[in-house]
DNA sequence: ACGATCGTTCGGCGCGCGCCGAACGGTTCC
DNA sequence: GGAACCGTTCGGCGCGCGCCGAACGATCGT
């Protein structure tokens, strides 16, 4: 009669629920490990009452922990989590069916604003995401006007860079995460990842602080103008 | 200090995080209205109760009501939430290796029909979904290696049947949803619900009963033929 | 050794929520 | 008109959940 999944998708959503706990999933958002005691700063409730709330988390299967000595490390438990808190997230931001006019590559390059990025789990965003992902689709190597896919030529880019690639279980090559600032899709999947990960380990771009921000190193620069023909400012 | 979108999030999931709403939700992703009765009825709570249940949903935005006479019929909001739902059941899902067996005849070939064929919200699901969208990318009208998007091949194809494909919003031309019964992806999206109500305006399927299952028709066995290659779908 | 820090467990408190049945207003059909 | 039906409102009930503080164990630093 009824669905079976219906309890579990009842559970599923009873698990964030709850105001202190969506703020430590949104908080996790940025991919690291956050100790039981940063959480609970972050969300303004007693250690004890946290300490409940990630057991839940954890044993709802959306966090995994990891425990080094006297703290306990918890992050998201895969891409699948995150992703669903993405989902959860771009629905409830406001102003959703505001599009805005698009801009010039050279417009959104030029303005500087660039230097804002960051992480989104594990991948970039920001105006660095955004910036990267519109200078990929109008070079050819990503297209979003028929879905969100790379295209022959954006598998090669990766090559040529010697990015690999690799497909692993489910999780989708390219797909679109809605960046919260900016309103604009930018490139999250397996793809995603991967550059954000040779950004990092290239030196194009460095974190700041124990924040996710990132920022755009002068070799970055001239990367992203060589293999993207982003305009670095100056 | 904390993501401003906290407490919508937690509100949004609160919505779904009940068994009778989570049901209620479950039951009108096929995409039509019910009356306030058959829910209460579906979900097996008294109509009191349920009344209040469809007085949250309403007011949260999820849900759209629409009276006529002495009936409230339901639906949901818009294809945004239904993508919701369907994100959040395509993740409660898969882990379920424990697929009820039907026990009756009556139960066996009610769930034959809906592996058959059915709608999911206002696209096509099931084994004939999937059967639609495993033709389209074998023939090049829409890739699935690299992302989740129509060919130029295809977008023409749609133009060749006189299918119009207009871009409402922000609604993503092509995307992928998850069938539950066979677990493979299948055309949602601008795309995949211009395609149902083509198939179903041109008599290539009909609904069976009042179930969200759908037949092919032997004039749509023959279109299925001479568009996709499909030799006969079942 | 010591204190300091981190996390967990446990009792207890209070609020909120889902549920029902009874009563009522509105609509449809005879 | 009356009867049947649909949906809503209103008490009232009970359970569950989130919260805290106090106590305890475990770990790190000195």
């Amino acid at each position: 009669m009824t669905d079976p999944a219906t309890p579990r998708l009842a559970a599923l959503t009873g698990l964030i629920a709850d105001e202190t706990r969506a703020a430590c999933l949104l908080a996790l958002l940025d991919g690291r490990a956050w100790t039981a005691g940063e959480l609970a700063r972050h969300a303004g409730v007693a250690a004890s009452t946290l300490s409940e709330h990630l057991g839940k988390l954890v044993a709802g299967g959306l966090l995994t922990e990891e425990r080094q000595g006297r703290h306990r490390y918890v992050r998201l438990a895969d891409a699948r989590v995150a992703q669903l808190v993405e989902d959860l997230t771009a629905y409830v931001r406001p102003g959703g069916a505001a599009v805005r006019a698009p801009r010039t590559l050279r417009e959104s390059s030029a303005s500087g604003a660039m230097a804002r990025g960051r992480t989104c789990y594990d991948h970039l965003a920001g105006h660095l995401g955004i910036t990267i992902t519109r200078a990929m689709t109008e070079r050819g190597l990503l297209r979003q006007d028929a879905g969100f896919a790379l295209t022959d030529e954006g598998i090669g880019w990766f090559g040529e860079l010697g990015i690999g690639l690799e497909r692993t279980g489910r999780r989708p090559l390219a797909r679109a995460c809605l960046d919260w600032t900016e309103r604009r899709p930018h490139l999250a999947g397996v793809a995603g990842a991967a550059l954000c990960r040779h950004a990092l380990d290239a030196g194009w771009c460095v974190r700041i602080g124990t924040e996710r921000a990132v920022k755009v190193t002068p070799a970055g620069a001239l990367a992203l103008d060589a293999h993207l023909g982003i305009v670095a400012p100056r």
